[in-house]
DNA sequence: TTGCCTGCAAAGTATTTGCATAACA
DNA sequence: TGTTATGCAAATACTTTGCAGGCAA
């Protein structure tokens, strides 16, 4: 599982900053805050997740601050966006790591991630068969996952 | 792209009642009339289209029905949901045709299908790898359809 | 100083639920 | 006749928007 280590986060922080400079974007106190608790996770976090972690910081940053932070964020590029189907979307750093598809369990929602050169391939030749003009896609396993297969035996 | 036969749709339509019949539901006017919808378009349906379409025929159901309807419907196993991540669902009719993917058009929110038997076998192996128990799995590939590509060049 | 940001509350969207009435078996 | 479904309206969950006041550049 790619955890993003410190350095990274602060890297990405970076350029987060940048990026609000060039488009004339202030820099705020709450923007930072929110963009650094994603980037800081590497996970795949809820609006209310991320609210949570602000909170045991002893940060109070709004809803709709955050919201409005996360779209800035998925501009920007360095975040990206999910809907796992889960009636609310989720929040991924883009680190530099290759590209990465999802296995989500079903039993503990848990999401865990691959990537495979191979399957990337495949899926651009789908497209060219099709005459479709591939963008960018997503690819979900959903199951159970081993922790939760490991506790069907021990019960 | 597979279309239902007229044949295949009252096939369905058989098996449906069939279901409510076995699961002590009633077979209601509106429950036919929304999977009759379903099962004739084909298509990936969104329940606005649904309700459209009932009203065309000249048919009022409520809402609160055919979402109710429809989840009886997917608990058949007669009927699949999407989420495309357009903010609603999508209602597919589960033909006997084998497994298939989804190409989605940005520009004009189109979906077409494609099946392949290599990228599904592929995935099966991908979550051994992981040891994580595959029960279904979703891919789509998000780009420009064939007609929307033709746009660009006319304008 | 100027303009964008923030937080609150209200609005919005897709979906679900409660309840009185109506339809199926 | 006894269930269960239906339709309306209200509720719900997540997200977006309007607006008055507050920071960043």
């Amino acid at each position: 599982m790619p955890r993003l280590e410190k350095d990274e986060a602060a890297v990405l922080l970076d350029r987060f900053r940048r990026y609000l400079k060039d488009h004339h974007h202030p820099v705020t106190r709450q923007r930072d805050l929110v963009a650094e608790v994603v980037f800081l996770s590497g996970g795949h976090l809820s609006v209310e997740e991320i609210q949570r972690r602000l909170t045991d910081q002893g940060e109070t940053v709004g809803l709709a601050t955050i919201y409005r932070t996360l779209e800035v964020l998925v501009k920007s590029g360095l975040v990206r966006a999910h809907d796992f189907g889960q009636g609310f979307r989720r929040y991924e750093a883009m680190s530099t790591q290759a590209d990465h598809e999802h296995l989500i369990c079903v039993r503990c929602g848990r999401v865990d991630e691959f990537a495979n050169e191979r399957l990337e391939r495949m899926l651009g030749i789908i497209a060219d068969e099709q005459q479709f003009q591939h963008q960018r896609h997503r690819v979900e396993i959903y199951g159970v996952c081993r922790d939760c297969q490991r506790k069907d035996f021990t019960q």
